[in-house]
RNA sequence: GCGGUCAUGGUGAAAUGGUUAUCACACCAGGUUGUGGUCCUGGUAGUACGGGUUCGAUCCCCGUUGGCCGCCCCA
C-alpha cells in the first residue's frame, strides 16, 4: 500500500537547502506541499500523453521548417550565470526586476534559470568564436524557460518556447524571412496569426525619443495613473502600450516614435515592410508596441492569433525582433542579429481551442493475447518481430485471463488480436483473431508477422464505392 | 506583485451542522472449461491542507496551498 503518511513525514526532513542566503519562511508561497499528497508547484505542470499529439505537431513543424531555413540547433543551458540575464534584459523590466528564478548555488555562484534564451545564444555566439563563421550564424533552440510571475491560463512559471536566431547580418531581409518563416509555421500548424510590427530604432534615436515622450507626459503628468507614472520612471517606452483611457487620449497627440527614427533605422524598417508585401504577409503597424526586453533595436513584432480564433487570454504566441546591440553588450566584436520565440504552450492550447489534436502515436491495430508464462515468452519474441516489421502491437501481459485481454484488446480498437496459448505454444501455431467479424484462423506462428502485415494492408486499401451515392450529411 | 472567484473519489456532478457522504463514467474482479463489444453482481477510490467556533464541521469562520479570471507583464 502506498502510504500517505510518507510525504507528511518527509516533510519534515529538512533538505539541505541550496540557498543558504535563507530565504525565511514567510507569507506567501513557499512552503512544502500542504497536502498529503506532494502537490505541483504552483505553475509549474505536467504535460500528459492528451497534449502530446499537439506537442508533437508543433515540435515536427519547426524542426522541418528550421531544416528548411538552415538553422543549426543548439541546446543551450537551463541554468547561467545571473549576470548573463541582468545585463541584457534592462533593468527596469519585470523579467528582470520580479520574474527571475535567481539563486546561489553550492559554490556560492549568482545564478538562474533562464527566462529565455536569446542571451544565450548571443552567449554561445561569443563563446565559440562563432563570428570566424561564415555569416548569418543562425540557430535554433527549443527548451523549458523560467519566469517567477502569476500563473493564468497560457501563462506557467516553466513554459517551453522555440527560438530562431540569426547573427551576423544586418539586412533588413533577414527580418522579414524571419517573420516568413514564423508566420509560414503558424500556417502550417493551422493557425492563422497576424504580425504586429513596429521599428524602436538605434538605441541613439531611441533615447532622443523617449527624452521627447517624457517631457510630453510630464506635462500631462496629472493625467495619468500610478501605473503610468510608474513605467514613465522606469520604462518610458511602455506608457506606449498602456491600456489606461486617459493615457491613450493622450497618445493620440504624443510624439510617435516613427518620426524620430534616423534615415537609416526607417530605411531598414521601409524595407522589411516591402518585403513582407512582396510574401503577402499580412502585418499590422502598432507604433505601440514595444517589447519587454530592453535590447531590442529596429524591427521589433509579435505574432497574435486572429481574433477568429476563439477565446484565448494569451494570445500572443510569439515575437522578436532585431537587436543589434546584444553581442557588443555581452563584450563580443559589433554584431547585428535578429531572432524571435515562439511559446509552446500558447500554441498547443490555440491548437486545442480549434480542435486540433492529432493523435500522439499511430493507435496500434493489434494486441497479443496470452495464455500462460510459456506464452508470455512467445509473446516477448514476437513483440521484437513485429517492432522490426514497424507495427505497433499492444499486450496485457499482467493479465491472466483471455476474457479481459480481449477487453482491454476491444477498448483499444485494435483490428487484430493474436491469440496463443498452451496448445498453440505446443503445435508451433497462433490464432489471428478479426475483431470485427469474431472470424479467427489458425496459422504457423513464424508465419504470423507477414500474414499480419498482409492482413492490415489489405485493410488500408481504399474501398471504391460500387456506383451508389453516398448519402451526404 | 494587486484584486476577484473557486476547491467533494481518476473524471464529471449531487448532498448535509448529527449514524456508513450519493450518482454516473472510468478502473479492477467475477457471472465455472481458453474468446471482446450489450447486460448483471461485487470491489478500489473522495470532502486540498492547517487552525478556530461547536457536544458534533465536509458544510460556518480564519489562514495556507492550488486552479481560473482581471490588472501588471509576457511566451
Amino acid at each position: 500500500m502506498f502510504q500517505k503518511k510518507k510525504f507528511v513525514a518527509a516533510k519534515k526532513v529538512t533538505a539541505p537547502t541550496l540557498a543558504p542566503t535563507a530565504t525565511k519562511q514567510e507569507e506567501g508561497e513557499g512552503e512544502g506541499s500542504p497536502s498529503k499528497y506532494p502537490e505541483l508547484l504552483r505553475g509549474f505542470r505536467d504535460i500528459l500523453s492528451d497534449e502530446q499529439g499537439r506537442w508533437n505537431l508543433v515540435r515536427d513543424t519547426v524542426r522541418k521548417f528550421a531544416e528548411a531555413y538552415s538553422f543549426d540547433r543548439v541546446e543551450l543551458p537551463i541554468l547561467e550565470r545571473a549576470d548573463l540575464f541582468l545585463r541584457t534584459l534592462g533593468k527596469g523590466t519585470d523579467v528582470v526586476e520580479k520574474e527571475m528564478y535567481i539563486f546561489t548555488d553550492p559554490s556560492n555562484r549568482s545564478v538562474a534559470l533562464r527566462p529565455e534564451a536569446t542571451a544565450s545564444a548571443a552567449r554561445a555566439y561569443i563563446n565559440h568564436g562563432m563570428l570566424d563563421r561564415p555569416q548569418p550564424v543562425k540557430m535554433w533552440y527549443m527548451g523549458p524557460m523560467f519566469r517567477h510571475d502569476r500563473p493564468q491560463a497560457g501563462r506557467y512559471r516553466q513554459f517551453n518556447q522555440v527560438g530562431f536566431e540569426s547573427f551576423g547580418v544586418d539586412e533588413a531581409i533577414v527580418d522579414a524571412q524571419l517573420i516568413v518563416i514564423g508566420v509560414q509555421m503558424f500556417r502550417e500548424m493551422g493557425l492563422d496569426v497576424k504580425v504586429e510590427i513596429n521599428s524602436i530604432g538605434t538605441s541613439e534615436c531611441r533615447t532622443a525619443y523617449l527624452a521627447e515622450l517624457v517631457s510630453y507626459f510630464r506635462a500631462h503628468r496629472a493625467k495619468l495613473s500610478e501605473d503610468d507614472k510608474r513605467r514613465l520612471q522606469k520604462n518610458p517606452l511602455r506608457i506606449l502600450d498602456s491600456k489606461e483611457e486617459a493615457t491613450r487620449e493622450l497618445l493620440k497627440e504624443a510624439p510617435q516614435m516613427l518620426n524620430w527614427l534616423d534615415e537609416k533605422s526607417k530605411e531598414h524598417f521601409m524595407k522589411v515592410l516591402e518585403f513582407l508585401e512582396e510574401m503577402e504577409i499580412p502585418y499590422v503597424l502598432n507604433p505601440y508596441l514595444v517589447r519587454g526586453l530592453d535590447y531590442y533595436t529596429h524591427t521589433v513584432f509579435e505574432f497574435v492569433l486572429a481574433e477568429d480564433q476563439g477565446e484565448l487570454s494569451q494570445s500572443a504566441l510569439g515575437g522578436g525582433g532585431r537587436y543589434d546591440g546584444l553581442v557588443e553588450l555581452l563584450g563580443g566584436r559589433p554584431t547585428p542579429a535578429c531572432g524571435f520565440a515562439i511559446g509552446i504552450e500558447r500554441i498547443v492550447k490555440a491548437l486545442e481551442v480549434k480542435g486540433i489534436n492529432p493523435p500522439e502515436r499511430p493507435a496500434p491495430k493489434v494486441f497479443f493475447a496470452q495464455l500462460g508464462d510459456a506464452s508470455r515468452r512467445v509473446g516477448l519474441k514476437l513483440f521484437e518481430e513485429f517492432r522490426k516489421a514497424g507495427v505497433p502491437i499492444a499486450e496485457a501481459f499482467g493479465k491472466n485471463s483471455l476474457k479481459s485481454q480481449l477487453e482491454n484488446a476491444n477498448k483499444l480498437g485494435v483490428e487484430l488480436t493474436l491469440i496463443l496459448g498452451q496448445k498453440e505454444v505446443l503445435d508451433g501455431t497462433i490464432i489471428i483473431r478479426d475483431m470485427e467479424s469474431g472470424g479467427q484462423e489458425i496459422v504457423d506462428v513464424k508465419k504470423v508477422v507477414a500474414l499480419v502485415l498482409r492482413k492490415l494492408a489489405r485493410e488500408e486499401e481504399p474501398v471504391i464505392p460500387s456506383g451508389s451515392a453516398v448519402a451526404s450529411s
